[in-house]
DNA sequence: ATCACCATGTAAGCTGTTACATGATTAA
DNA sequence: TTAATCATGTAACAGCTTACATGGTGAT
């Protein structure tokens, strides 16, 4: 009955025991990048997750004006969250704005698609120099990176997935772009409101 | 106001007038590639097009119990559709529960793992074929392909895309079971419960 | 003094999924 | 006669976003 984001916070767990705030960071960068939550969504998860015994929490000192928790995993917890991890992932609705916007792309000009398309292949090239960075990152310690056992190794694999994704994208938007240019004859839309 | 629903739906209309059941069928293939939704999003979604003067039904012969209706865009409502496609699109928060998966492959033995990749691989591989029958399909007709101002074209562009995604998760899953492989000396996951 | 950060929660609203509901026609 | 297709709707629920709410500590 867990839900992807309850696997999300266990997994951050079960690299370590975190307050809710914290988890609500850690979630930022770079579990982020595939896979975000509020700090109002993870409240009411590690409540479901400690009712469900997965996770526990003690009271520590801290900050807030409620009393600050920290969670960790349990024993039951671990084990539910490696069944899960083997399981096969079910292939979740593509939803893409953008290719949305391309299905209707045919009604512009060429410039504003153009425009479109370069506004695009900008964002995936600087989502790619940010990889880059977290990449030289991990990089500076390679040893962990061998061995699949390691967190480290888990996160560098998502990470090879994200800039594969980017590359895609920019390379597609290339070859749209191209597509467009050379196009010269048809500069007027089908139809004008 | 109107949601990425309502312009999928738009986008659908702008090729040609439809039924609510119709445009439904319509958002499995090719739309449903990169768009999906349920009737029981559509109707309301119709509707609520509909009061915004973006869509307009008249009544025809039909088998359901209730009065067929058959929309069509308006001009209001084509107006809108381009402004919206020349916008530049937002980054949808990306949530991808394969990746979420392998954050914590970690935790799991080479078997588990491997078995993991290649099911994902395998499934990618298919998704590639289906995108090359559908790719066969186009180039039949393949004069509109080279005009950006047709729908065609934006279908093309939309299926280069899916297809350069395909590759990219079929290269990534290669990538990680190599990695996985050539780790012969840690076959014993770091903790069991 | 004001702002950022720590820290936890609730509430309202939107989107999307699954299930409920109806009923005619056509093909196996 | 049984199932699929055409055809339209509503209802319940889950997940996510945005906003509301509180209050202490440390830095500028």
């Amino acid at each position: 009955m867990t839900s992807n984001l309850g696997y999300a916070l266990l997994g951050l767990l079960a690299r370590s025991a975190s307050t809710g705030y914290d988890l609500t960071r850690r979630m930022q960068r770079p579990l982020g990048w595939f896979w975000t939550a509020a700090h109002s969504q993870v409240y009411p998860e590690l409540a479901r997750l400690e009712a469900d015994g997965l996770v526990q929490h003690e009271v520590i000192e801290g900050a807030g004006p409620r009393p600050t928790k920290r969670f960790r995993l349990t024993r039951t917890g671990r084990a539910q969250l490696r069944r899960w991890a083997a399981e096969p992932a079910a292939r979740p609705p593509e939803r893409d704005p953008l290719m949305l916007k391309v299905w209707s792309m045919w009604l512009l000009d060429r410039d504003a698609a153009v425009a479109l398309v370069e506004a695009t292949r900008a964002e995936h090239a600087a989502r790619l120099e940010v990889y880059a960075g977290q990449s030289l990152a991990l990089l500076q310690h390679p040893e962990p990176l061998a061995d699949p056992a390691t967190p480290q190794f888990a996160a560098w694999a998502t990470l090879r997935a994200g800039q594969g994704y980017e590359q895609h994208r920019v390379a597609w938007c290339d070859w749209l772009l191209e597509e467009l240019r050379r196009d010269r004859g048809s500069a007027d839309p089908p139809h004008h409101d």
